[in-house]
This record gives C-alpha cells, sequence and structure tokens, in this order.
DNA sequence: ATCGTTTCCCAAAGCGCTTTGAATTTACGC
DNA sequence: GCGTAAATTCAAAGCGCTTTGGGAAACGAT
C-alpha cells in the first residue's frame, strides 16, 4: 500500500492524504480523521526512502565500527552504549545504521556515509590523541557527536567525556590513602584519548604522593579479559610486586583479578583493586556492596545522551557545538583494604 | 556531487555514466574507464536513498533488538553476533539497521520495516518456543534467518542453530562420568527455546544415569553476572549443595565462580563447572588450558553465517530455507574434576 | 551504394514521497 | 447577489537514481 493507492482509496489527491498525515493545517480536521483512519487501517507507512529522497534527510544515524585484530571495537561497553543511543533514536523515529569495516578503511567508511546520504550524522566512537576523524567529519560537513574527547584538536566540536583524569586521580588517591605503595595501572590502549588522561589522573595522583612513575607497573593494551590477567600474572610474579591496582575496565579487572586468585593472593586484602565500572548491565557489579571498588559511571547513560545531542544539533541545524564533561562516583566496594603491614 | 552534475561534467548522458559504473556491457571501455576516474576524482557516490528507491531494493539489513527490564537483548552475545554478521554486510555493501524497541513494541518494529522498506531482509534473535515472530515475518513476505529455532513452529523457515540438547547432554555426561551426582543447571529463560533444548539434554543425561530430576538444583533466570552469582549461592548454601554445575552463558559463570569463592571452596576442586561458551572476543575462555570446561561454539561464526545465509536468500529471491544445526566442541579446562571422595 | 548488425549512447519514464503554486469551494460582509 | 478572503483541495514538479526503448554512428557484408 503506497500513498498514489491510498490516495485513490480515499478519493483525495496525494497530496492531502499526505498533509493530513503529517500534520499540515492546511487540511481540515475532518478529512484528516478520515485519512488517518484509513491509513491506519490499510496498515500503511510511508516508504522511507522515498521520504527521506523527497525531504532530504535520511532519519537515520550511522555509528562506524572499525574491526581489526589489534582494535576490537565491538566489545561490551560499545553494546550498552548503543542500546542507549537505539532508545533515543526509536523514540524520535530515527534508524540506528552500523557500518563494520576493517580498520583501514574507516576514513571511507565515513566518506561514504556522507556522499551515500544514508545518515544525517554520526557518533564517533574512541577517540584517538588527534583524531583524523574530527577535522574529516567537519570538511564533510555531517554532524557529529564524539564520546570522549580528541585532546590534540583544538577546533570546536560536540563531545560527551567523563572526567577521566579526575577519576583516575581518585582512585589512586584512594589506594595511596590506604597505604599502598607500589601500584600498577592496567590501561586502555595508548593511543586512545581516554586512556591517556587517565594515566596522567594516575600519575598526577602519584607525583603528589612524592613517587616517581615505574614503568614496570603501567601497562596498556586493549581491555579484554586476557589482557587484564596477563598483565597482572606479570606484575604480580615480577620482582617488586604491586599492592595495588588501578584498572581501565570492568572486563579486564575480572582477568586482574583471576591472576590475583592464581597467585594465591587475597581480592581486598593482599592486593587491592580499584576499576572503571561503565555500569553495564550485564556485568553488573552492583549488590548489597559492590565486588570492585569502582569509579563508576553508565556508558548507557552516555550513550543516551550523546544522542539527544547528536539529534537536538540536527533538528536545529546551527553548528553550536555541545560539550559535557561527566564526574564519576567514586563507589566503595570490597576489593579495597588497607596494604597489609608485611612486605610481600 | 550527484549524477547529473558528473555526466554534465563528463558530457555525457546520466544512462550512460550510470551504466558505465554499474558495469553494464553496453558501454565501451574507454568510456568506461573516463567515467570511472571522474567519479573517482569527484569522490562520487551514488546517493543510496535515491539508488535504492530505483532499485527497489534498501540494501540494508534489519536487527530487532527489543529492551525492557526483564528481557534485555543487548548483551556481549549480542554484540559478537552483530560483529560477525556486519563483516559480512560491509562485504556485501550492505548496511545494518538497528532498531531498539521497547518488547512490546517487537511486532510493530517488524511491520513498520516491512512497510517503510527500509530493509531487505531481517535476522531474528533469540526465538522463543512458538515465537509468533515468524509467522508475521511470513505473513509480511519480508526475508529473514533466524538465529536459533522455534520449536513449535511447523512451517519451514530458513535457521542457524547450534545443537543445545547434545551439548548439554554430553557436558552433563562429563560431570557425571567425573563421579558427580548432584549437579545443577544454571540456565537461561526458560520462555527462550535455547534454554528450553538445553534443560532436555541436562535432564537427559540424567535420566540415562538413572537419576531423576531435583527442581531444587534448576533455574533459570536473564545470564547476568548476578543472576550466576545468586542462582550459585542459593544452591552451594542450600540442604544439599550441588558437587557440580552445567551453566548456559559465560558471564553467569563467571558469578557462578564469584558464588564457590565466595563460599569458601575451590572451583575445580570442590566444585565443577561446565559452561557453555560464546567464544566472545572480550571475555575469551582461551589460554594454553581454558580456565573453564566448556561447550564452545563461536556466536561471531554464527553471525557471519546467518548474514550470508540471509544475504543469499535476497539475492536468489527464491524462498528456499537453509537450515544449519552446528555441533559444539566440548573443550576441557581447568574447572572440571572428579568429585571429592568425601560428602559436603 | 545499400542493407543488416553491432556498438555506443541518449531521452524519458518511473521508484514513492513532499512541496510549490494554483484552483476550487465555502464563508462572510455588504 | 456580488466581491473578497479564508478554507480546502489538487496537479505537477522534483528529490537522484535505474532502466526501458530507441536512435545514431560505425562496421562488414552483399
Amino acid at each position: 500500500m503506497n500513498l498514489r493507492e491510498l490516495a485513490e482509496n480515499l478519493g483525495l489527491s496525494q497530496t492531502t492524504v499526505s498533509r493530513a498525515l503529517n500534520g499540515y493545517p492546511e487540511v481540515s480536521e475532518t478529512t484528516r480523521r478520515r485519512v488517518r483512519a484509513a491509513a491506519e487501517r490499510f496498515n500503511y507507512r510511508p516508504n522511507l526512502r522515498a521520504r527521506s529522497l523527497a525531504i532530504g534527510r535520511a532519519m537515520a544515524i550511522g555509528h562506524v565500527i572499525p574491526i581489526s585484530k589489534k582494535h576490537e571495537m565491538v566489545n561490551p561497553i560499545f553494546a550498552d552504549f548503543i542500546a542507549g543511543a537505539g532508545e533515543t533514536y526509536s523514540r524520535n523515529g530515527f534508524d540506528m545504521v552500523l557500518s563494520v569495516v576493517s580498520d583501514d578503511n574507516e576514513t571511507r567508511a565515513y566518506r561514504d556515509m556522507a556522499a551515500k546520504g544514508s545518515v544525517d550524522g554520526v557518533i564517533v566512537h574512541g577517540p584517538r590523541r588527534n583524531d583524523s576523524r574530527i577535522r574529516l567529519l567537519k570538511e564533510l560537513g555531517l554532524p557529529f557527536v564524539v564520546h570522549g574527547r580528541a585532546s590534540g584538536e583544538t577546533t570546536c566540536y560536540s563531545w560527551l567525556d567523563i572526567n577521566n583524569t579526575r577519576s583516575f586521580d581518585r582512585a589512586t588517591q584512594l589506594l595511596l590513602d590506604l597505604g599502598h605503595r607500589r601500584i600498577a595501572l592496567v590501561n586502555g590502549l595508548e593511543e586512545m584519548d581516554f586512556a591517556r588522561r587517565r594515566r596522567k589522573g594516575f600519575l598526577q595522583a602519584l607525583a603528589r604522593a612524592g613517587f616517581s612513575p615505574d614503568s614496570d607497573l603501567m601497562r596498556s593494551g586493549e581491555m579484554t579479559e586476557p589482557y587484564g590477567f596477563r598483565a597482572g600474572m606479570e606484575m604480580l610474579t615480577g620482582s617488586s610486586p604491586p599492592t595495588g591496582f588501578v584498572v581501565s575496565s570492568y572486563i579486564s579487572t575480572l582477568g586482574v583479578r583471576r591472576a590475583i586468585e592464581t597467585s594465591g593472593l587475597d581480592l581486598g586484602r593482599d592486593v587491592s583493586v580499584v576499576t572503571h565500572d561503565d555500569d553495564l548491565s550485564y556485568l553488573s557489579n552492583d549488590g548489597d556492596v559492590p565486588v570492585f571498588t569502582a569509579t563508576r559511571s553508565s556508558v548507557r547513560a552516555a550513550g543516551r545522551r550523546c544522542a539527544e545531542i547528536l539529534l537536538a544539533q540536527i533538528q536545529s541545524g546551527d553548528g553550536v557545538p555541545v560539550q559535557e564533561l561527566w564526574e564519576t562516583e567514586l563507589t566503595l566496594g570490597l576489593s579495597t583494604g588497607p596494604r597489609n603491614g608485611a612486605e610481600r
């Protein structure tokens, strides 16, 4: 059932039917009701492609997901973000189109999206230092919101980020306050912007306490469970193992815990761990008392908000960037405690 | 840059340019090269909406993700599936459109997709017993592939599933062979088709060994980590705790492990666990020796394959259903061992 | 030269919708 | 009853592409 058929059926012109359905004032209330009823009855929905061709908008938001051996974007954190953003989209009648591309094709993917006109805007995930995508998207004139920030990028753009530096400063400070002296950082990939900021916060707290960084106690890598395990094992079996860990992701924290247990140590007593908790719906750190002491911020809420910002930007058409910096909650769990008196 | 401009620029008609780019034989090789070069130079991509309006195909596949309090589809498993499917899509020039809807709107979402013409086909996730979506999609004439199966649905349709019954039969049998007598099942939501099949396999193995089912040792729920923990705690602190667990998801297995450890028991010695492992890229159970004994099947590979089947179906246009049943690997890890001699 | 055949290219229609500009009907005041 | 304004409705153009049905040019064969 298309517009023409529906119009014929009603004995009206396509114009009138279209206007009736889209709420234009030039059509009388009685015919509008009549049209609405018929549309309902025939289960009519305007063809999206035709509609967006006519109005020049795609009614869709794009997410480009680079995929490769070294850099895997489709992770549980991303899934939760998507869930949040998706809610917002469907509430506003937008679709979400995901483009999974090998990461050497990422630039092309954005170019394609812009040229093909398949989306009205995009969300940029996992910004890196000096991220070239931001310039590209500006050049293409495609509205976008960055989840995170790209330090080094001086031009103005919309982003939503958490205060990574302060989060990790506070997390580290907590361990210092508990008496820990050898504190390890298990971080994300060094090229990711958030990882740099977290490291900065970590080092900042150490410096304040008068400690100089120990590169043996700093790891960066993609935040999987096995990575956390490996990093944990290496450090715990090293010559002078840490008594505290600050970990960038709940997922790798699971690996760190495994390493601690494998080493016969007791989490929260022998070794303290503070993690960043994205409040993932499937890997909740909730409970009467959370298992892990964590800096928490819901990535799902971030998804919702990023989507809202982007849609507002598209609707308004003005290029006024919106920038939001969210603080995280530092919640105490069972994974932290005072340093054991005895040196290990 | 659109087709008209490109054609004008070349001094050719739109027809010729279109044909040149789409590889039709009616255009000479020399002009084809000339057109290709110009398209490259101007960074021309056909407008997708116009194109699909003209050819009547959307070049996109839909995934409907129901979302609600009780039934959360955006999980790490789904993320991996998406990653696999997405690879296939982009290799074939298709987009993936996700529609996140509250689950009382699911039917509407499929209807919308079909009527709006925004996709050429859909993948159905998480089939339930007697799933109404299958009938709906047949009625709508929208090509689809089901990831899993819907028992009770008698009509013929394309699906890709793993042999859940046999998997869980084997897993249970392994524990029986190791001497375990009280074996618990921590399963997914009862309404999900796979959960029913897994329970069937579980009970089948028990029955073969002459054991009758004990409802105290069977749980079902959404497969989160906290759920696994709760289920594990309840059973382990019950009057006659299990010495073996069969768990439906790696994620809830993490919860079960936490419960075991919290109870002061030793995984693999006091309590054995066999899990189903979807081979998630972020929560890998790999290693020289896997942590968990598991029935393994890559959900990412399943995503790839489902996408292939669907695309083939769309391309060919015939309605010949494809059905694939994959066996899982039963891999031994560190989480299983003979039952302790002493009764606990 | 003439007549098919190829080869190469084009004008125009059509996909299903929105929107412009105009036409028709109705309402109202005089 | 007439003129004007307001309220409705409509025909047609256009969004950017593909594709149908020819037409012109080039090429051999007669």
